[in-house]
DNA sequence: GCTAAAAGTCAACAAATGTTGACAAATGGA
DNA sequence: TCCATTTGTCAACATTTGTTGACTTTTAGC
């Protein structure tokens, strides 16, 4: 395998780092169809070539971009009355971290033309998002309510930062807190759910 | 202009119908992007360049199928209480119908990757779903609650009609509108939304 | 039935795209 | 210094795309 000894961050592994720096930026911004493999390597300021001898195919790069880690809070330790504060507080965080909102971005930039961004971000959800609300709430009802947090979630991020929909993107981190955060809060554990 | 002179139901212009039929179709399974001019007319049953000659460019084309009018009822008339119940019930009807859903489908499935069908799904929001809002709450803030209820309305139609996350695809009417329309209700009305 | 306009067919274009292979330059250990 | 491996460059490929123009077939009024 090509794995890092973790040795030497020798030569151009940057270059390799480079490309998918550029490929990030790119098919966060334009979604994968819209981002070609000459735009990352102009990008990057190297050969369309390589970005195919670093990464095999524009697929195979598309995945190495698209890796998210929304690293939630375990809802467990928090006070049962702040869990959806704490939710939207941390998702706010998340899209404003470059890293990980650029995974975001990515993922749901081409998620509704592109099957695999589509199963990936099912996939932060049914593994992220979902086994948190188990833990707080019957975990019978934890796909239900995890469903609908992740409407009220995406649905914002959708507006906010790709849509950039006026009257959403004037809204402050409180006013997101205190608006968004009763619905979320309500879905994941009010009794009136379903 | 080649304005219907609501006369003829003449010929062939069953042929720019089922064009624009086929092209909603596409458009809406696949986005922008991912369906070509040539899958359109495949699709017909027709050569691909009567698909130019009969709208002018692909972008044209786009234009003319990504058509929606939301139909949303005033809620000036409707119960204050029951604004929230009333909106989403309103919106499962919109995605249900065929003509309307459509063309729903078609402007977020490209709104991601394609900027005139954002500007075109900003409208939506601004031009139907706000003025609707406003005539029920303080104008002043109609902006920014309608914002929020978007975001909502957006989130359950990327969940459940294009990223089909299984809990959210699950969920029946009954449950949507019992769970969604409180959301609803305090975006629009509620005393809480600063 | 004749003819002008409409409707449809066909082949081809230019541009963009993902991908490849042959070749040159740089690097680093012996 | 020499040589093998790595790193980078260049040109080209095959395919797909939107779009066009020349041409043929069909239609409809006289």
């Amino acid at each position: 395998m090509t794995e890092n000894q973790s040795k030497k961050p020798s030569k151009s592994d940057r270059t390799r780092a480079q490309i998918l720096e550029a490929a990030r930026l790119l098919f966060a911004e334009r979604g994968y169809d819209g981002a070609s493999i000459r735009d990352v390597a102009a990008h990057a300021s190297i050969d369309p070539a390589m970005v195919i001898r670093y990464f095999r195919s524009k697929d195979e790069l598309f995945a190495r971009a698209a890796v998210v880690d929304l690293k939630l809070p375990a809802l467990r330790v928090i006070d049962r009355t702040d869990i959806g504060k704490t939710l939207i507080r941390r998702f706010l965080e998340i899209w404003e971290d470059p890293a990980n909102g650029t995974g975001m971005a990515i993922l749901l930039r081409s998620a509704t033309s592109n099957e695999f961004a589509a199963e990936k971000l099912r996939d932060v959800f049914a593994n992220q998002v979902r086994p948190l609300v188990a833990a707080v709430a019957d975990p019978a009802d934890a796909g239900r309510r995890a469903g609908l947090i992740s409407s009220q979630l995406l649905g914002l991020a959708m507006c906010r930062y790709l849509l950039r929909l006026p009257p959403v993107v004037a809204l402050s981190h409180d006013e997101i807190i205190q608006n968004v955060g009763p619905t979320l809060q309500r879905y994941a554990v009010g009794e009136d759910v379903s």
